[in-house]
DNA sequence: CGGCTGCCCTGACAAATGTCACGGTCGGAG
DNA sequence: CTCCGACCGTGACATTTGTCAGGGCAGCCG
């Protein structure tokens, strides 16, 4: 199943060091891999990786400094030879989209059982792609955002608070006009509430770009 | 350091399998350790502990079923030999407290180094009690809940998101009063929404008890 | 060009949310 | 017993939020 050559090298980032070390122990466990770097930062990811040039990079998206998503671009731009594995804690729908679109050659949650993790590797080394099937289903009901740019923008801004006044002064735009973006995304979103219409959102991944 | 006698037995309690299974290989590298079994929820903590006697559990706070606190009191309960270490994704300042009261000997965020969990484990064997330094400040500085019951009651239904007439039939209530115990957890929390209020509780574990 | 669509912006209006003052009950302290 | 404080419950009131109709501006197609 594996040749007896030079192993593949893994560079793991994930923001829980303990998760990180975990992960690290188990893959260690396969004679066909090593893990030659760690990392707990998104924006640690590309000089990292310079410096231990691996063959396939495991990223979380929930990290600080960068988003897992933008470290994939990121990683793709700087070393095109390196492949990438995102394995996420939850699976929400717009993530896998946005992943394969930045560049991920696989999308793994972390529900899945261990022993296949070791396997995904091989896939995506060997250039496959490698997807959980039900949560691809998902992302295909889910479909495109249907938000548009500002309607996102508030939305996103909404997230910390703050009443629609705050927004408005800071987005430079009249009350009523946050509002009215606001109301046109709890339509599309079929909420009732705004926050009902940011939790949709964000589980949806829609509120993604930072 | 550790005697070559008899391993230390341990139950894994983790809904993410991924990691699970990661911290399984991790512990199993130590000499003095056995992984002797593996649940994903936790109402089957308790029948796996009566099946496979562990010495200590390793929890996770949020999983499927039971909450990892209400798993603490129930495995405290029906096995009081066997002492319980409780290892959550991300550390409400609440949650260390209700551990305890619920009887956790040990207390522990994934952000913290691999290494430590191994010696994390051999303490609470001891009998010892291992808690975060940081977090335990954190902890006293949140102080316990200043909500009353129905507040607490009220801001728990409200998670779901309905309107304050959908509480108000939901609790038996009137639809002034749900406005009010909402009105006085807004002040409590130093919070300016509803909204706010649910993340400022929810934050530091005040809306915990189910 | 004219018509059409889609997005952005805005103010007026209705519905909800949050605040306030008040009354009732229970238990402990003086 | 009486007072006092804490909690619960309720309705009236101001503020905020959500909805609606409509105007302006770009791009696209006939």
């Amino acid at each position: 199943m594996s040749g007896g050559s030079t192993p593949i090298r893994l560079l793991l980032a994930d923001d829980q060091a303990l998760v990180r070390g975990a992960l690290a122990a188990l893959l260690s466990l396969e004679e066909d891999l090593t893990v030659v770097a760690e990392v707990g930062r998104g924006d640690e990811v590309v000089p990292e990786a310079r410096r231990s040039a691996p063959d396939v990079a495991l990223l979380d998206v929930e990290m600080p400094g960068l988003d897992g998503i933008a470290a994939t671009s990121a990683l793709r731009a700087a070393l095109p030879t390196c492949r990438v594995l995102v394995v996420t804690t939850f699976g929400r729908p717009g993530y896998l989209r946005r992943a394969m679109e930045a560049g991920a050659s696989g999308f793994v949650v972390k529900d899945t059982p261990a022993r296949q993790l070791a396997d995904a590797v091989r896939r995506v080394h060997a250039g496959l792609r490698v997807v959980d099937p039900t949560l691809a289903a998902e992302t295909l009901a889910a479909g495109v955002s249907p938000l548009t740019e500002r309607e996102t923008e508030v939305l996103r801004t909404a997230r910390g608070g703050g009443s629609a006044a705050d927004l408005a002064r800071a987005l430079h735009l009249s009350e009523g006009t946050v509002r009215n973006h606001l109301s046109a995304a709890i339509g599309k979103t079929g909420a009732r509430n705004r926050a009902d219409a940011i939790r949709v959102a964000e589980q949806n991944g829609w509120l993604l770009g930072e």
